[in-house]
This record gives structure tokens, C-alpha cells and sequence, in this order.
DNA sequence: CGGCGCTATCGAAACGTTTCGACTGGAACA
DNA sequence: TGTTCCAGTCGAAACGTTTCGATAGCGCCG
């Protein structure tokens, strides 16, 4: 079976009388052919089954119609919101009859440098991005095309959408101060998830201590991992602090903060309120269902994709740069337990 | 910058003295090359900065060393399992040195048969397969190489990676059973998910049926997607069911499970118990700790891409056929709660 | 010392598209 | 009636590899 050679525009030239150049601008549409003769060809295709070849294509037109997705991977941590980006984008880039090639995330460009410089991809999109991010500068000296899920410091003539941390952050600590809660925590990610520089950790911390002096009020700040081990430390430092009742969480964070809060006996939400920062997928399967701040991941992929094509099919368009929020939808916050006081 | 004529075998050939042809065979090692020369090609290459255009090598020698993935997507209902099974098999892809491309998922076969004919993949793998998928039949009749995350009713000559869900759910009755519960129901995926025919679905309460007959319990068995709605459907039974005290869950539907015993004052574990079968980067995140039987989603996307890119690049290779077990790992699972029998 | 079999190399022909320049025949214009 | 223009088409030259057949040089055997 398949060691039949496969079918070129030359048998469907041959097959519908014109050369294959017409064949080409049947398909293309660069230049005009006449209705009869377009008519002539799409039957000669559909009747013999033919598809065109797509390395042959990438290597005259130089390009590969193929944008490549730096996805972060880990064995046993899990980062669903990279996932969620990795669906929408994958949503994106089939709409515009694109392919998504998906490659490991690494520290330094070289290899996102290779996957542009191969003619595998025509633009990248990078996640995990870093205040200051050497892939990012890599490509922007070098001229390549792409996209940020996320943003750095400097994001002169980038393209990227971020979600607005320090809003969602803000927004959180408002919300909890107007309840009644006078010691909040924030639970930030590790640095084993993009490093010490990475964005949102970095921006969460700066609009939560901001939050906290506006407000007046008492704030501590975790970095916490999901790995089993980690609650260990959430509990301890709940022991520690007892007059706080409430936490901000990013992403998966919740999970060692529930565990603990379970573990000494405090309920949520009677006991102690939690704004998740979270996408709406996640936080769905959470019980108790969490007052949460929506990171719209599946949008920022499709975005991430849609900006970055639409970029390289035109040349003169100027650079996306998409900040999204998330709206405050609560559920399960509540004021301070009262306390006796005595 | 960008508009540079990338640099070719020409220009290495040229700066080293050599063919082309010697070039390509010092990359390749097909032919052999004289030490020295190779050395001299290699010091160019660098030097100059070279890399091989891909579409190019693809093109001459009918092999784009990459392999497709089709990934069911779905913008809100998170199918964590997939996400994991991607994670795996792009480790494994990008340890062999292939591409990994995703592709939307479609029920019916023309667009996988496009990614192979269009030579964008040499090999597809193929996730939420089901007893009977047209999508195999079609793959397999015209003879191309793929894999599944997964299995049909019938196999031969295919290669797959699958868990073994009929034991994972008889391991978990046969739990239950022997902490003393004696009325279980299983909360099984919704058609929602893959469909009426789905593999794991259908096996699932095959060997739920079969586990109940040799125990001599009392079942029920529940399709249950995972969007808040659903829970209603949960808790509507739980509360015609009050015998009911224990639960074998698949995937996420866990989640409306708990979210119901909550909300009707049962706790995990001391009223209900539960075990998930489940990947362990999910079970990880829930409170209470569940008990689990794991499924190794991970290694099945890896050994998926393994699989078959070994046959890829070995056309002698018989197909592989794995079914993956998972440990039982006993966390919350207690004796039913003690009743007045009056 | 003629011939054989290696190893290492070369040149040229693919692979299946896209794209460029050139060429038609007829419509539109003066 | 001649010129200009345009839509529609053709042929051929790329694109950057891989691969095939040929060949040069060399050691070795008989």
C-alpha cells in the first residue's frame, strides 16, 4: 500500500490538461485562473485524492505554515495552566490552518534559535517568560517572530498576552479586607517553576505588598510548591500565625493550603477564607468550591497563537500586546471567624 | 537580519573543500568520511553556523522524523489525563530527536490521514480510542503507522499503550469490599468524553458488573461528566442510595462526588469512602487525600511516542502491546461507618 | 605485477512545490 | 486599424537536501 508513489501536481496537471504551474495557482489563488479551468483541477483532485506535499511547499515558499509552542515540561509537577494555553493555542493555530509543533521548553534559545533556523516553524511562542528573559532577547536581536504568553520588564516591539497579576492580587487583597480579614497571606509559586525572575511570582509579590501597606494590613508571603512535602511548611507557618484568616493563592497553591487547613481543623470557609487565583477548570474540580479570581488560560493561548499568526501573514502589523483580567467571582470567602478577645 | 540567505551545504562544501555530497554524508554517517574531513566539516559548520534546512532533508528523503499527536480538545471540560499523556510523549519525542506536531482531535479520519499523505508526520497516535474507531480500521487499511493511548476491541497488528482499567476497578471493589462496604457505585466518564464506545468507559463497567456478581454486592453505576450541573445528578443519588458508602471514581469524577458528600455532611473518610483511579499528579491536589489507584498517564504518552517511532525507524519491528497496571495506594479508604441496624 | 576490493570522495539527478518571466488572444481604446 | 492592456496560461528555474552511480587511489593477494 503506501509505497505507491504518492500523487504530485504534475499527475493532476496531466489529468486536467495544463501545466503545473496553473495547477499551483489553482490551489493558491495567486494568480487568476479561469473558472472552467479552476473547476477542471479541484475535480481532477478530489477524483484522484490529492494532497499537496507539504515539505516540498515549505522549501520553495520558505514557509513551513508551522508555529512551535516552548511548553514547560515536568514529569510529576503538574502546570495546568500551561496545558489550558497549550489547548487554546492549539485551537488558534488549527483555525488559521497552521500547525502546532510543540517542543521542551529549555533555559537557554539555542534551541528555539533551531527550530526558526531549521524552516520547522515560522514563529514560537514562549511560556514561563521571565522579567528578564534571554530567549526573549535572543530572538528580538535576532529578528524572529513571536510570541509571549507572559511579558518581561522591557517589552519594546513584543508581542504578548499576560494576565494582569497585580490585579488579580490587588483585587484579591481588597476583596478579603472589605470581609473583614486583617492577616492575609499570599501563597506564591516556587522558583522551580520559571525560576527566581519569573513574572507572575515577581508581580504578585509587588501588588501584594502594595495591597498591604494601602490597606494597613498584615501580610505574609509563602513560596510554595505542590510537591506533597510543601504542606509541611504552609501548616507550620498557619501554627505560626494565627491571626491570619485568609490567603490569595496562585494557581495550584491552594492544594497544600487546603490540605493543612484540614489537617488543624479549620474550615473553609468558616474558619479561614481563600481567593484562588486559578483558571475556571481547575478551581471547578475543587471542593469547597473557592472564591476565585479567573486566569482566562485558554483565551491567553488562543491569543498567543492569534497574534503571533496574524503577525506573520502581514508584515506591517505592529505588535499585540494583550493584558487580560479576570473577573472576582465569590464563592466560598467569608469574614473572620470572631474571636474571643479576651 | 532576518532576510540573510541562511546558510547551506553549499557554503559549508565550500569553506571545507569538499562536495556537497561528502557534507551530507558527514552529517548522516552513511557513507563513511575520512576522519580528518569530517573534522573539517564539522569546524566549518560550527563556524559559520549552520544548521540543515528541514523541509528540505524531508522532501528529498521522505521523512519529516516527526510524529502527530491528536489531542482531544476541549475548551472547558479539562481532560487532565491528555494533558499528561502530551507531557510524555513529547519527553520521549524529543529524546529520539523527532517533532512532535499536535493536531486537533476529529471524530472522523480524513484529517489524520492528511497530516501522513501531506508529509507533515511520518506516524500518528491516536488517544481516546474507542472499542470500535474508524479511525484505526482506516489508518490500518492503508497500512500506516500509528499508535494508540488506548485499544479497540480488536488489536492485531496494532500497537498501543493502555492501562488496564478493568483490573484497576476490580483491585478497587475487592478493596472496598474487604474494609466491609457493601454497596458501591461507580462514577464512570460521561459520553461525553469519547463517546458511548469509549474503551476505558466500557471496561470499566464490565468489570465493575463482574467485580459486583463475584462479591455478591450491591452497585450502582453513574455517567457522570464533570461540569457543576452534574453534581446535582450526584447528590440526587446519594440521597436515594444511603446504603451506598463507598465510591470507585475515574478521571475527575471525583470532584462532583465530593462536592455532594459535603454539601450532605458526609465526610471522607469517616462516612464515605472513595477510590480514584486516577493519575497521581492530579490526586496529589485533592483534599482529602484519596485513596488511589494510579494511573501512569505520563508513561503512557511517553511509551505511546516510543512505540511507535521504533517501528518508524525499524520497519522489521513487531508491534508492541502494553497494558499498564497501577498501584493501589490506600489513604482515606475506611470501614463503612457503623449504622443502628434498629 | 595485474587485478580485486576497499575507502573516501565527487557530480548530478532527484524530491514536489512555488514563482518568475514570457507568451497568447482578445477587449478596449484612440 | 493599430496599439495597449489584461486575464489566463505555460515552461523553466529555483528551493536545499539525499542518494545513486562512478571513480580515484591504495593496499593486498596470488
Amino acid at each position: 500500500m503506501r509505497r505507491t508513489r504518492s500523487l504530485t501536481m504534475v499527475d493532476i496537471a496531466k489529468h486536467s490538461g495544463v501545466a503545473v504551474s496553473t495547477v499551483s495557482y489553482a490551489l493558491s489563488g495567486k494568480r487568476p485562473v479561469s473558472a472552467e479551468t479552476r473547476e477542471r483541477i479541484q475535480q481532477a483532485m478530489e477524483e484522484l485524492g490529492f494532497r499537496p506535499h507539504e515539505p516540498a511547499r515549505a522549501l520553495r515558499s520558505r514557509f513551513s505554515r508551522a508555529i512551535s509552542l516552548f511548553f514547560p515540561t515536568a514529569r510529576d509537577e503538574l502546570q495546568i495552566e500551561s496545558h489550558i494555553i497549550l489547548s487554546g493555542a492549539l485551537e488558534a493555530t488549527s483555525e488559521f490552518d497552521y500547525s502546532l509543533l510543540v517542543s521542551t521548553a529549555t533555559h537557554d534559545p539555542s534551541g528555539i534559535v533551531a527550530t526558526l533556523e531549521t524552516g520547522r516553524a515560522d514563529g514560537v511562542i514562549l511560556m514561563e517568560v521571565r522579567m528578564a528573559d534571554e530567549r526573549v532577547d535572543k530572538l528580538r536581536a535576532d529578528g524572529h517572530p513571536f510570541s509571549l504568553i507572559g511579558r518581561c520588564e522591557d517589552n519594546e516591539g513584543i508581542s504578548y498576552v499576560d494576565f494582569d497579576f497585580e490585579d488579580a492580587v490587588r483585587t484579591a487583597v481588597h476583596h478579603l479586607y472589605e470581609l473583614g480579614h486583617r492577616h492575609v497571606v499570599l501563597l506564591n509559586r516556587a522558583p522551580s517553576i520559571g525560576g527566581v525572575d519569573y513574572g507572575p511570582t515577581v508581580r504578585s509579590q509587588a501588588a501584594f505588598q502594595s495591597a498591604l501597606k494601602e490597606l494597613s494590613l498584615a501580610g505574609d508571603h509563602l513560596l510554595c510548591g505542590t510537591s506533597g512535602a510543601q504542606y509541611i511548611e504552609v501548616l507550620r507557618f498557619l501554627e505560626r500565625a494565627p491571626t491570619c484568616t485568609a490567603a490569595v493563592t496562585l494557581s495550584v497553591t491552594y492544594a497544600p493550603l487546603l490540605a493543612a487547613l484540614r489537617d488543624l481543623g479549620r474550615r473553609v470557609p468558616e474558619d479561614f477564607s481563600v481567593v484562588a487565583i486559578i483558571a475556571s477548570q481547575i478551581a471547578d474540580l475543587v471542593t469547597p468550591p473557592l472564591t476565585t479570581i479567573d486566569m482566562p488560560a485558554y483565551e491567553m493561548g488562543r491569543l498567543g497563537a492569534e497574534i503571533l499568526i496574524r503577525r506573520l501573514t502581514d508584515d506591517e502589523l505592529p505588535p499585540s500586546q494583550l493584558l487580560l483580567r479576570g473577573p472576582l467571582q465569590v464563592r466560598s470567602s467569608r469574614p473572620p471567624p470572631r474571636r474571643s478577645r479576651s
